[in-house]
DNA sequence: AACTTCCATGAAAACGTTTACGTTCGCGCC
DNA sequence: GGCGCGAACGTAAACGTTTTCATGGAAGTT
């Protein structure tokens, strides 16, 4: 059917070695053979069987990303900077996404024996330390995303929500805001742990004085009308909320136009990721922006590294910073400013 | 190093046939034999090689998704939609994303070569009839996603763009509008065209003698603001504006809002897509919906159909219908009604 | 001119499966 | 009790590569 490299070789009356080496660049063969060779290949259309090649060097030459239940602008961007890389890098992608639960996670992870030479794995809360230990088929490179995991032993890739959120709360009080309060995410994500910790660092760093007024929420949008809905309620009711995902400062918008409140005039509020509904709200929200596609480009070139270098300890820890986004909603805006809490991607290798 | 099934053969004390045979369940092996393999692979954790696998039964297991360069919530639930059904089916996903041009394609194309059973491709302006003979090597099951090629060989899926604008227009003309202007997306577009398409024959349909206006556009939201001003400035203002996209509706509403005319108490305006933005707009924008998981889902097992049966003709053309989504854009809002222009797949064979 | 060195090339093993084909063995049938 | 027969199991070939090793010859060195 297809040709296959004894065809290539009889064409070019050759040997099957002479012609693989022709074709991997290996060297070992005149020019003018290697000519003859890449000649008949290409007569044939001979390309070469990855599973066979792949069953005797042990190499796939694909990498798969092990993804939960994501939607929308996360997902595809964060796929994008990842197969961008992966194909400078001449590796394929094998996607695995939409995994709901400990079961399922481990049930693609094993699937994927075998089939890729690394994973890149954007964990879910059930996806810690124990969780690897026992699907992981050791050996195999791994980078962890957005993961609290540190077991000493692989490579971790984080966004520096805390630095982003710390940077502003800055800003909120730059801009004049003293009665800050917080809507948090859901306990067992990691991402929202962050947020609130830099939240507080913040707090106690710039405000000292004041009370830290830290309201419950779920990441979804009702939970932020709620968390608002309390606010109005409160004695002294705060200058600025800053909420811990957009989705949230969105419901919050909603419930102070209910109430009849101006944002930023009466109150001030802010997200964090950047959605592109942010910019559409009215008024438009200032947020933080996590830049996903670099996020999953710099994973991707963690397990490129690590790949190259067999038997290397993978533990490290690396966080990537996020940008202060300027809008309306905080009352500062000017023009759409953008502050960069971190340019370049920070290592801090725990050994 | 890892267990393979000369090891669990040992272990065993059979012969590697057997244990292929008790693990495959192709029957031949008593029950107490297959047990006993089965716990000797448990116990060292035996998994088969891929690739050695792949190599004799030139399966490989996985399916190749070929995308252009695309964004936000339809990159995300597309996959998706693949991704679980195939995931059903036993399969894998090879992800090639983020392609521009015919090079960049046709390059992906052919990496694939070998390492999919099958093919889902949704085309670029560039991916024809004659791009698909030169670089899919024949006998490669695919299925084509909003493409207009109809070369009478492959399996073709599209949104039922047609039917979308056709009822959206019906709807219009329902709630008393009649001066109805369509913006159109770029000329290469297949979606667009046919969106455009179906404006025009709703349009002959409904208000015979009404004066047809097309203004044109790009998809992008500063076309649809020049658009409306365009509109504005007309002798007889239009009642409503439909938009081949949500996209370059929202460019409308920016405008009109700008020139002081209520939506959609002076004009009307529905897009077309659905985007996430589409409902926090204000007003909350009219438009067509296409359940773009689903779009995945179909095309999957479509693809899975035809792998199924090889040498099978794959000639045929389906289409998948859209919702009507009404918000508050065209002034006819009744609590967020949906109105479903075709409920089923409907399979167009053309032989 | 004899010897070494080096390099291009070929032969063959190895990778881990599946599967066609043989062999063995137990069992029923006449 | 011999015969055939089918089921269970083993042997070995095949899949298409890469890679090690051997071989030969040309070129270089003395």
């Amino acid at each position: 059917m297809t040709a296959t490299i004894k065809d290539v070789a009889r064409e070019a009356k050759v040997s099957v070695a002479s012609v693989s080496r022709a074709l991997n660049g290996g060297g070992g063969v005149t020019p003018a053979t290697a000519q003859r060779i890449r000649e008949a290949a290409a007569r044939l259309r001979y390309v070469p069987h990855s599973a066979a090649r792949s069953l005797i060097t042990r190499r796939t030459h694909t990498i798969g990303a092990l993804l939960p239940d994501l939607h929308g602008e996360f997902f595809s961007e964060l796929i994008r900077g990842i197969d961008l890389e992966a194909r400078s890098h001449g590796l394929h992608l094998l996607v695995s996404s939409s995994h709901d639960g400990e079961e399922d996670a481990a049930a693609a992870l094993r699937a994927m024996q075998g089939r890729v030479d690394g994973v890149v794995l954007l964990s879910s809360p059930h996806v810690d330390a124990a969780f690897l230990k026992a699907n992981l088929p050791d050996g195999l490179p791994i980078v962890l995303l957005n993961s609290d995991v540190k077991n000493g032993a692989d490579a971790v890739l984080n966004i520096d929500n805390f630095a982003g959120t710390y940077a502003m709360v800055r800003h909120l009080v730059d801009i004049g805001h003293q009665r800050i309060a917080f809507v948090g995410g859901p306990k067992d994500n990691y991402d929202a742990r962050q947020r609130e910790a830099g939240f507080r660092a913040a707090m106690a760093k710039f405000l000292p004085g004041e009370p830290v007024r830290v309201l419950a929420g779920d990441f979804g949008e009702s939970s932020g009308y709620v968390a608002a809905r309390e606010l109005l309620a409160m004695k002294s009711r705060p200058q600025a909320v800053f909420a811990a995902n957009d989705t949230m400062a969105v419901g919050c918008l909603q419930a102070f136009k209910e109430a009849g409140l101006a944002v930023p005039g009466d109150i001030a509020v802010a997200g964090f990721d950047d959605i592109p509904i942010a910019r559409y709200v009215t008024p438009s929200l200032s947020t933080v922006r996590v830049r996903i596609a670099e996020l999953g480009k710099n994973a991707m070139e963690l397990l490129a590294d690590l790949m190259d270098r067999p038997g290397l300890s993978a533990a490290s820890v690396h966080t990537l910073g996020c940008d202060i986004v300027v809008r309306e909603s905080c009352g500062a805006h000017r023009g759409g400013a953008t502050i960069t809490t971190t340019k370049k991607i920070r290592r801090t290798s725990n050994r």
